[in-house]
DNA sequence: ATTATCTATAGATCTATAGATAATGC
DNA sequence: ATTATCTATAGATCTATAGATAATGC
């Protein structure tokens, strides 16, 4: 034994996959350090010798979540059903938009989204994954930016590109997982207010 | 044994002060997961049995540390010796103030700052701690918005103060945390930018 | 006498493996 | 024959205490 188990037959990939569906749910219920592997094995009605033949330890198995993770979260503000940002909208609208999208992109799981957040401070792998999602979206943001153009504003489009989605990350953030005290709707409208000021007029 | 040892002689105190010392360098340093209570007592040069006399155990040593930690950054922020914000003022300047007080607040430690923002998402009493803070310097721009009237755009003050926070807070913490690849000097200038067009003109 | 510090350690917890056993499909 | 799964466990690590010893200051 020693080496990682890549499966061949189907009953071993449902086995991976019930590992995979555990750890996600304890990871973002009970957190990254209150969960151990014995304790994954037995949510997944695997032994813990299976375990260790699908994954090298629990932080590589955070990792593969957390890819999966992140490439749907992606996918989701990609593929987005009212095509591209900052096209043919208006210009209130075209900021709406884009933050309307991120927190749908957010809806899927908050909890393991939390558990991302703390994660990425502790750990240079989580950190290095979380980084390659954000060049992802910063260069889709970018790009819807410069599609518009002379009608911006802002003339340091990269330095506005991460001010914008900090911005819009943070406000999210705090609506998705520290329940904050003001409603949602209200921070919304002065977070779109903010935006779209700064970019036009 | 077992109660917690509130120091009366000299010797005693400087002891609690070294364990405070050491494990804040090490937290800082090798985060709170990697750091287990005999290494700090080695590090205060003490024995893991006056470790124990002094804290419970190594969450409480860490929620004094964060309780130190934040006493002096929002006193930091208060205390400034250029006055009140938003007072007497260009309207460019009083906001370009308030950013670089928070950076100024913040330069003291990013290295805890980094790992007291993981464990605000582990554990609730850092949590508790973290929002206390918030909630504080939250009535102190709320505040100094108030002051300034009528020259403001805005009208949904408490949402906006949430706003501006956030957006300040994600940038500090994207400069001296992340060291990002856009220039510390681009990022400041376009965030001023930002919250001055949302707030006046 | 009171306060502070130390040593030594029980026992809880957790990881990760070796090696045996069982199921699959050519 | 190959692939998958299981049981049992060594040993690493860490927490937190009891009880002995030492320093302080009235």
């Amino acid at each position: 034994m020693g080496n990682i188990r890549i499966p061949q037959q189907k009953r071993s990939e449902e086995t991976r996959n019930r590992i995979m569906t555990a750890s996600e749910k304890l990871f973002s219920t009970k957190g990254y350090h209150n969960t151990n592997s014995k304790e994954i094995a037995k949510a997944a009605r695997v032994s813990i010798g299976s375990f260790y033949c699908y994954f090298k330890n629990k932080k590589e198995l955070f990792i593969e979540n957390l890819t999966q993770y992140s490439n749907k979260i992606f996918l989701k503000i990609m593929t987005s059903p009212d095509g591209n940002l900052f096209q043919g909208k208006d210009k209130y609208a075209s900021v709406s938009q884009l933050i309307s999208r991120a927190i749908d992109a957010h809806e899927y799981s908050p909890e393991f989204h939390r558990e991302v957040s703390a994660m990425r401070y502790m750990d240079t792998d989580v950190a290095g994954v979380r980084e390659k999602e954000e060049q992802m979206i910063f260069q889709y943001v970018l790009d819807s930016l410069r599609a518009y153009d002379g009608k911006l504003r802002v003339t340091d489009l990269e330095a506005a590109t991460v001010i914008i989605m900090n911005a819009v990350e943070s406000v999210i953030h705090m609506i998705k997982i520290d329940t904050p005290v003001i409603e949602e709707s209200r921070l919304v409208r002065e977070l779109s207010e903010m935006i779209s000021r700064y970019l036009f007029e």
